[in-house]
RNA sequence: GCGGGGAUGCCGGAGCGGUCAAACGGGCUAGACUAAGGAUCUAGUGGCUAAGGCCUACGCAGGUUCAAAUCCUGUUUCCCGCACCA
C-alpha cells in the first residue's frame, strides 16, 4: 500500500542527510541560479501563493539540476518588517521571537513540499550578520554621493506619534486608529539618490527576459518624457517651466507654481500674502487621501510672469495640483489645449487663447474641453502655419538659440525615501553631532545593533532608548546622538540574492569571485506585485554596487518569471472573509505534498491566473496512485515499437514544456504517456525509468520511491534528465494505426452490409484514388513551394473543386510530417501487409491486401471512395 | 483618465492562421465489475444522422485570407497596475 505521508517524509529525510541539494561553488559543471522572491515570515505560515510560487521554482531548478547544471537554488527570509513590531506592540512578544517562531514554521512547511532548497545557504535579514552589510552598503553609498537627507512630506499619525509607511494608510487613515486621519508632515529623511540611474534604468529594460507587463509597468513608473524648459521671467528673476508642449506657448494664460514650492513665498505679494497663507493653511488640514481626489484649486500669488516668446504677461497662481518636485515645480498653463489647465480656467474664470488649429475651427467662445489634437498654429506671431509639431521643435530651438529655454529630460522615477521611524529594521549608522554635524559611524564599529530591550508602543522605541541614542560623535569624541531612524526593508531585499551567493562570510558582504561566478540570477520567479518596488531597487542596487566596482555585471535577473493568481474556488481572490482561503498545509496533510504540486501545476499555465478546485487535488491523488501501482504490478520486458517513439516524442516535448514553463501540458503528456505504457503488455525497464524522470520535477517524493522499487541506488533527483533520439520518432505510426482502426470499422461495416457475419476471406484493396492522385500531385508542388499555404493555394488554382476543403486540411499535415509521399501507396501496403496478422486474428479468415492499380476483380463495382476498398468473400 | 491582460463547452482550462466539435482534468450519463459501491474500468457528453457526413459554435459586430477561436478594426464586459508628471 502506499503511504504517502510516510514516503515523503522519509525521502525529505534522505535528501538532508545526503545533502543531496547542496551545491558546490566550484564545479566544470555550467552555473544556473534558479531563485523565488523570498518571503516575509509571517505568523499564518505558508499560503497557496507561496506554495504555487515554489513550486514552480522547485521544479525548474531540480529539472535544471538533472540537466546537469551546477544549481543554485536558495531560499531566505525578509524578516524586518511591521507585522512583527505590531505583533509585539500587541501581544507584548518581542518581534525577534515573533520573527524566529514565524521563520522556523516557515521551513518545516517549505520543507513538507519537497523544495530542493540548499538550506545551508540561507540568508536572513534580521541577523547582525547580515545587516551589518545593508549598514556597510549605506556607508558606501553616502561616501560616494548616493545617500542624502532632505526634507519631505510623510504621512503621520498622530495618535501613535509616529511617521506610517504608505502601506499603513487606509482610505487616509491609521490603520490602528481608524477614526484618526494621518497627516502630511515635512520632515528630514533619509534619500537613496536611484534617480541617478533613471536613464539606464529605463534603457536597459530592453535587454531583459521578462514578462512583456512588467517591462511596461516599469517603464511607465520611471516615465521618461523629453520637454523643453523655458524660462519666464518673475519680479525680474528668471524662472524655469518645464512643458512638453512648447508649441503652444503662445497660448499660455497664466502660469501655476506648486503650493509645496520651496520659493513659493518669494514671488507672494504683499496684497495676496493673506491669501495664499489661507489656502495653505487650508492644504495641510486636508488628509493624504482627500488630496487625491481633491478638486483643482488655487490662488493668485500677486505676481506676474513675461513669457518670453511674446512678452505676454500672465498671471502667476499657486495650485494643490502641480508637483513640486517634478521638474521645476512650475507649469505653464494653456487653457484651450490642456484639458486641465482648461478645467482650472473655466474655474477662475481666466481667458482662453487658441493657438492650435485642427481641421474643423474651433469658437474660442464656444468650446467645451481643450483641443488636445495635433493642427497647424495659428495667433502665433512667426510661427503661423506651422505644423504643431514642427511647431515645438523650431519654437525651442529659438528660444534656446536666445537662452531663454533648453531641451531636457525629466522622469517620474524619484529617489527612493528609505528611512522609517519604526524599529524593526536596519539601523542606520550615522551619527549627529552637535560639532561635526551629520558624521557617519566607522566600518569598524559595525554592525549597530538594534537594542534587545526597548519599550513599545511609543512612537519609535529606538528614540526613547537612551543607550542606543548616546553615543560619542566619531570624530571629535563629544557626545552625540545616534540616528534612531531604520531603512526600508526594500533595502534589505535589494542585495539578499549577492549574499545568497556567500551567505557566512564575516569579513565582506560576499565575496566578488562567487558572486562573479553565480551572478546574474539565471531565473527569478514571484508576483507581478513587485514590478516598481523591489524589482526596480534591486535593479538600481545592482548598478550601484558595480559603479563602485564591487560586482561585474549590470542587470541582477536575467529572466524573469510571474505566476498567475490562484482564486478560491468561488473565483474571487482568496480571503479570509469570503472563507474560499485553501490552505496548502492543509491539502497536504489530507492529500501529499506530491498530489498538491502535481494539482497546483495542471491547473492551468502558472503564469495565469486560475481557480482552484477540490475535486481537481483528489482525483489527482487517485492518478498518482494509479502511477504508483502501475509500477509495482509492471512487466518489465520489451518495448513496441509504436512505444518507442511514443516516449522518445514525449522526452522532446515535456523537456520543451518544462524549459517554457508550460507544465500544465507537460502534465498531460506524461498522462498520456501512461496510458500508452498500460496498453503495452510490457514496457522495458529504461523506458520506465524515463517516465519516473520526466515526472520526478513534479513529484519528486512519489518518483524517488518508485526509482528505488525499481531497484536503483540513486536518488532520482540527482539523475540525469532522459535523451531522446530524433529518429525513432515515427509520426507516421500513429497515422497507420489510425488507418488499421478505420479498415478495421470499415470491414466491419462491410460485414453488416453483407450481412456476411463471418467472412472466408476479406481483400483490401488499396486503391488510394483520389489520395494517392492527390500524394503525386503534392510531391511535385514540394519542389517548387516550401509551405502549406503555397502548396494549398496552388492546389485551389486548379483542383478546387476536385479536392475540395477537405484536402485542404491533409496537407499542412503531410508537410510537416514530411511524409514521403511517392511512397505514400507503397508504405500503406506495407503496412497492412505487417498487420495482416492482427486483422485475420481479429476477424477470423484470411486477408489479402491487394495493390489497388494491379488487382482486377470480376465484380468491380466494389469501390468504397476515398477509403481502401474491401472485398468480402 | 492612462497603461496592461482576459472573455472558448455544464465547470476549470488547452489551442493563438490549416491534422478543431476543440487537448487534459472536473462534472454528468450509460455500461462492466460488485452484496453494494463514494473504489476501479469502458464508452458517451453542441445539433441532425444507421453511418460516411452535414450544420451550428470560441463575448458582440464587421474586415483580411483559398482558410480565422487564432490576424486587423470597432464594440461590450471583467480583472490588474499607475494615477493631476504639464
Amino acid at each position: 500500500m502506499l503511504d504517502f505521508k510516510k514516503i515523503e517524509k522519509k525521502w525529505q529525510n534522505e535528501w538532508e542527510k545526503n545533502k543531496t541539494f547542496q551545491v558546490e561553488d566550484n564545479s566544470k559543471k555550467k552555473k544556473f541560479y534558479c531563485l523565488e522572491m523570498f518571503p516575509y515570515p509571517s505568523s499564518t505560515g505558508l499560503h497557496m501563493g507561496h506554495a504555487l510560487n515554489y513550486t514552480i521554482g522547485d521544479i525548474f531548478a531540480r529539472f535544471k539540476r538533472m540537466n546537469g547544471f551546477n544549481v543554485l537554488y536558495p531560499m531566505g527570509y525578509d524578516a524586518f518588517g511591521l507585522p512583527a513590531e505590531n505583533a509585539a506592540i500587541k501581544a507584548g512578544e518581542h518581534p525577534m521571537s515573533y520573527t524566529e517562531n514565524a521563520m522556523n514554521n516557515f521551513i518545516t512547511q517549505q520543507k513538507t513540499l519537497g523544495l530542493s532548497y540548499d538550506w545551508s545557504k540561507k540568508v536572513i535579514t534580521c541577523h547582525p550578520d547580515y545587516y551589518k552589510w545593508n549598514q556597510y552598503f549605506f556607508l558606501k553609498f553616502y561616501e560616494n554621493g548616493l545617500v542624502y537627507r532632505k526634507k519631505s512630506s510623510v504621512n503621520w499619525c498622530p495618535k501613535c506619534t509616529t511617521v506610517l509607511a504608505n502601506e499603513q494608510v487606509h482610505s487616509g487613515k491609521c490603520w490602528r486608529h481608524e477614526d484618526t486621519d494621518v497627516e502630511i508632515k515635512k520632515l528630514e529623511q533619509w534619500f537613496i539618490k536611484t534617480t541617478k540611474y533613471s536613464e539606464e534604468l529605463l534603457e536597459k529594460i530592453k535587454t531583459l527576459d521578462w514578462p512583456e507587463r512588467i517591462k511596461i509597468m516599469q517603464e511607465n513608473w520611471i516615465g521618461r518624457s523629453n520637454g523643453t524648459e523655458v524660462l519666464f521671467e518673475i519680479n525680474g528673476k528668471k524662472w524655469p517651466v518645464f512643458t512638453t508642449r512648447p508649441d503652444t506657448l503662445y497660448g499660455v494664460t497664466f502660469l501655476v507654481i506648486s503650493a509645496q514650492h520651496e520659493n513659493l513665498i518669494n514671488i507672494v505679494s504683499k496684497e495676496q500674502k493673506k491669501e495664499v497663507k489661507n489656502f495653505l493653511k487650508k492644504l495641510k488640514s486636508v488628509s493624504e487621501k482627500e488630496l487625491e481626489t481633491m478638486e483643482k484649486e488655487g490662488v493668485f500669488t500677486g505676481s506676474y510672469a513675461i513669457n518670453p516668446l511674446n512678452n505676454e504677461k500672465v498671471p502667476v497662481y499657486a495650485g494643490n495640483f502641480v508637483i513640486a518636485d517634478y521638474g521645476s515645480g512650475m507649469v505653464m498653463a494653456v487653457p484651450a489645449h490642456d484639458q486641465r489647465d482648461f478645467e482650472y480656467a473655466k474655474k477662475y474664470k481666466i481667458q482662453l487663447k487658441l493657438v492650435i488649429q485642427g481641421e474643423k475651427k474651433l469658437d474660442i467662445n464656444n468650446i467645451i474641453k481643450a483641443y488636445t489634437e495635433d493642427g497647424v498654429l495659428i495667433n502665433s506671431g512667426n510661427f503661423n502655419g506651422l505644423d504643431n509639431n514642427k511647431a515645438k521643435e523650431e519654437i525651442t530651438n529659438y528660444l534656446e538659440s536666445k537662452k531663454l529655454a533648453k531641451k531636457v529630460t525629466n522622469y517620474k522615477f524619484r529617489d527612493w525615501l528609505v528611512s522609517r521611524q519604526r524599529y524593526w529594521g536596519t539601523p542606520i549608522p550615522m551619527v549627529y553631532c552637535d560639532k561635526c554635524g551629520v558624521v557617519p559611524v566607522l566600518e569598524k564599529d559595525l554592525p549597530i545593533k538594534l537594542p534587545e530591550k526597548v519599550k513599545f508602543g511609543e512612537g519609535n522605541p529606538l528614540a526613547t532608548n537612551k543607550d542606543f541614542v548616546n553615543v560619542k560623535c566619531p570624530k571629535c569624541k563629544s557626545n552625540a546622538r545616534r540616528e534612531t531612524d531604520t531603512m526600508d526593508t526594500f533595502f534589505d531585499s535589494s542585495w539578499y540574492f549577492l549574499r545568497y551567493c556567500d551567505n557566512k562570510n564575516n569579513k565582506l558582504p560576499f565575496d566578488a569571485k562567487k558572486v562573479n561566478y553565480w551572478m546574474s540570477v539565471d531565473q527569478y520567479i514571484g508576483g507581478a506585485e513587485h514590478a516598481c518596488m523591489h524589482l526596480i531597487y534591486a535593479r538600481f542596487f545592482t548598478k550601484a554596487l558595480r559603479d563602485l566596482g564591487i560586482i561585474k555585471i549590470d542587470e541582477p535577473f536575467t529572466s524573469l518569471f510571474n505566476q498567475g493568481m490562484l482564486h478560491g474556488s468561488d473565483g474571487n481572490k482568496m480571503s479570509k472573509s469570503l472563507g474560499n482561503v485553501i490552505n496548502p498545509l492543509d491539502m497536504i496533510e489530507k492529500y501529499s505534498a506530491d498530489s498538491l504540486r502535481f494539482t497546483l501545476m495542471s491547473l492551468a499555465s502558472p503564469d495565469k491566473d486560475s481557480i482552484w478546485n477540490d475535486s481537481n487535488l483528489d482525483s489527482n491523488y487517485k492518478w498518482l496512485i494509479k502511477v504508483f501501482n502501475y509500477f509495482e504490478n509492471v512487466k518489465v520486458g520489451k518495448t513496441s515499437k509504436k512505444l518507442d517513439s511514443e516516449i522518445n516524442k514525449t522526452i522532446k516535448d515535456v523537456t520543451d514544456d518544462i524549459e517554457n514553463f508550460k507544465y500544465n501540458i507537460a502534465i498531460i503528456r506524461l498522462r498520456k504517456l501512461l496510458e500508452n505504457f498500460e496498453k503495452e503488455g510490457e514496457v522495458s525497464k529504461e523506458y520506465l525509468e524515463v517516465f519516473v524522470k520526466l515526472l520526478h520535477p513534479i513529484c519528486p517524493h512519489l518518483t524517488e520511491e518508485i526509482w528505488h522499487s525499481l531497484g536503483n541506488k540513486t536518488f532520482v533527483s540527482l539523475e540525469k534528465w532522459p535523451k531522446y533520439d530524433e529518429k525513432k520518432i515515427d509520426l507516421e505510426l500513429d497515422y497507420l494505426e489510425e488507418e488499421l482502426n478505420t479498415t478495421k470499422e470499415d470491414i466491419q461495416y462491410v460485414m453488416k452490409l453483407t450481412k456476411n457475419e463471418k467472412p472466408n476471406k476479406v481483400t483490401i484493396i488499396i486503391a488510394q484514388d483520389w489520395k494517392y492522385d492527390l500524394y503525386k500531385k503534392v510531391e511535385g508542388l514540394l519542389k517548387n513551394f516550401k509551405n502549406p499555404g503555397d502548396i494549398i493555394k496552388e492546389l485551389m488554382k486548379t483542383d478546387m473543386k476536385k479536392y475540395g476543403q477537405e484536402v485542404v486540411k491533409i496537407i499542412p499535415k503531410l508537410v510537416e510530417r514530411k511524409l514521403n509521399i511517392v511512397l505514400a501507396k507503397k508504405k500503406e501496403l506495407d503496412f497492412f501487409s505487417k498487420n495482416k496478422d492482427i486483422l485475420e486474428k481479429e476477424f477470423g479468415c484470411k486477408i489479402f491486401i491487394e495493390d489497388g492499380d494491379k488487382f482486377k476483380h470480376q465484380k468491380s463495382n466494389f469501390a468504397l471512395p476515398k477509403k481502401p476498398a474491401i472485398l468480402i468473400e
